[in-house]
DNA sequence: ACACAAACGGAGATGCGTCTCCGTTTGTGT
DNA sequence: ACACAAACGGAGACGCATCTCCGTTTGTGT
C-alpha cells in the first residue's frame, strides 16, 4: 500500500499541470481565456480538463484561491509591522502590483467571480483587514473615518487601471496608489515623492499629440 | 423636393431607435449586451441593425461618442469655473457619476474600446484637460507634480469600482473619488467630510459576517 | 504478471450569438 | 397614382467555444 492520496498519481499531476496552464492563460488573457487552449498548454485532452473542473467557474476559483491566499499571508504579515502606516500602505501596494501583473486577478476582483464563500479564509481575511485598518487609525496616521471597505475600494480602483494596459500597468498602479494613499493619511502628514506619471489612456482615442501639444 | 437628408425618413428613425436601445442595453449589461436583443428592443429586424452598424464596434462607438461628448462639454465648462479646484474636482465627480450609472460607459473606459481616433474631439479634450489641471496647479490648490494622466487614472479607477455593483456604484464611486481627491490637494488643505462608506465587495466571498464580527 | 478500476484523449455533438440573404414593404419623386 | 430604389424583417446559415461520450491507456493492489 503506497497510496498517499485517494487520487491516482497521474490525476494529481494533471490537475497540477492544468492549474499552472490556467494561471498562465488567465494572467495573459483574463479569465475569459479559452479553456481548450488551457488544456492544450497543459498537454492534456479537453475531457481531462472538464473531469477535474466541471465548469469554468470551478477552474477560476481554484486558480485564484491561490492568489487570494498569497495576499492573505501578506496581509497577516502587514498586521504585525512595527509602523502601522507602513504595514497598511505596503500591503495595498503589494496587492496592487499583483493585480497589475495578472490580468485574470484584476478580472476576478472587478467582476467578483471566482470568490464563492471561502469559509474560514473569509473570516480570517476580514478580521485581519479590520486589524490592519484599526491599527493605522489608532496610531493617528490615517484619517479617523477610514474603513475596511475603503481599502477594498482602492484595490478595485487599482484593478480597473491594471485591467487596461499590461505594459504600463505596474507603473500606473503604483503612481495611482501612492497618490490615493496621500488622501488617506491624516491631514498634514509629510508626503514622500510620487512615482513618475504614466500615460495609460486618453479621453478620445489614442494620444498621438505627444506632450508638446500646447494650449491654443 | 422635400428631402432634408440623403437618408430616407424611416432609416433615420430606425437609426435613432437603435442608438437609444443600444444605449439602454449597454448601460444595463455592459458593451457585451446581445445585439439581437438591441434590435428587438428597438423594434427592428436584425438585418436593419447590421445595415446601420456593420460591426458591434461601430455601434459601441456611435453610442459612446455621445457620452464622451457630454463629458467634454462638462470639461470645457469646468475650465471656466471661478475656483480652479472646484472646477477640477467637480468635473471628476460628475464623470464618475456618469460611469457609475452606465455600465457600458465604464466598460469602454476600462477596455479602451469604442474610442477610435476622434479627430478634432481628441485634441479639444486634451487641450481642455491640460488647462483644467494647469489652472488648479497654478492656483496652488493641487500638488505641483500632478498631470493630466493622473486625472485619467482616477477615472479609470472609478470605472473599476462602477463596473462592480450597479446598486451601490454611485455611493461607492463618490466616496472613492472624494478621498482620492484629498490626496491630490496640496498638503494641509482643509478637508470637507467624506460621503458615507459603502461595502462593495469583500476579499473572500460575500461578507455574511456583518459589521459586528469583531477581532479574535 | 494479472485484473480491474481510474483516468485519459479527442472527435464530434451541442448551444448560442453573429451575421447574411432575399422576398416583402415602404418611402420618394414625378 | 405609379414606378423604382431604398430600406426592412426574420428565418436560417455560419462560426466558435463549450462540453460529452466512449474506446483506449495507465496506474494500483494482489
Amino acid at each position: 500500500m503506497t497510496s498517499t492520496s485517494v487520487f491516482r498519481a497521474d490525476a494529481r499531476r494533471n490537475r497540477e499541470k492544468l492549474l499552472e496552464a490556467a494561471g498562465a492563460v488567465f494572467a495573459e488573457q483574463g479569465v475569459q481565456g479559452s479553456l481548450d487552449e488551457i488544456a492544450r498548454r497543459a498537454g492534456v485532452g479537453a475531457g481531462t480538463l472538464y473531469r477535474h473542473f466541471p465548469t469554468r467557474e470551478a477552474l477560476v476559483e481554484a486558480v485564484f484561491l491561490d492568489r487570494r491566499g498569497q495576499s492573505l499571508v501578506l496581509l497577516e504579515v502587514a498586521c504585525e509591522a512595527d509602523d502601522p502606516w507602513v504595514g497598511f500602505s505596503e500591503w495595498l501596494l503589494a496587492v496592487s502590483r499583483m493585480l497589475a501583473e495578472d490580468r485574470g486577478f484584476a478580472d476576478v476582483i472587478i467582476t467578483g467571480n471566482g470568490s464563492k464563500d471561502q469559509g474560514a479564509l473569509r473570516k480570517r481575511s476580514y478580521v485581519a483587514m479590520r486589524k490592519l485598518v484599526s491599527r493605522a487609525v489608532a496610531s493617528g496616521q490615517i484619517r479617523s473615518d477610514y474603513t475596511v471597505d475603503d481599502a477594498l475600494l482602492l484595490l478595485l480602483g487599482a484593478a480597473g487601471i491594471a485591467h487596461r494596459s499590461p505594459a504600463e500597468a505596474v507603473a500606473a498602479v503604483e503612481r495611482f496608489m501612492v497618490m490615493a494613499l496621500d488622501g488617506v493619511r491624516e491631514t498634514g502628514a509629510r508626503r514622500g515623492p510620487a512615482p513618475p506619471s504614466v500615460q495609460v489612456f486618453t479621453w478620445f482615442g489614442p494620444n498621438t499629440l505627444g506632450p508638446e501639444a500646447e494650449d491654443g
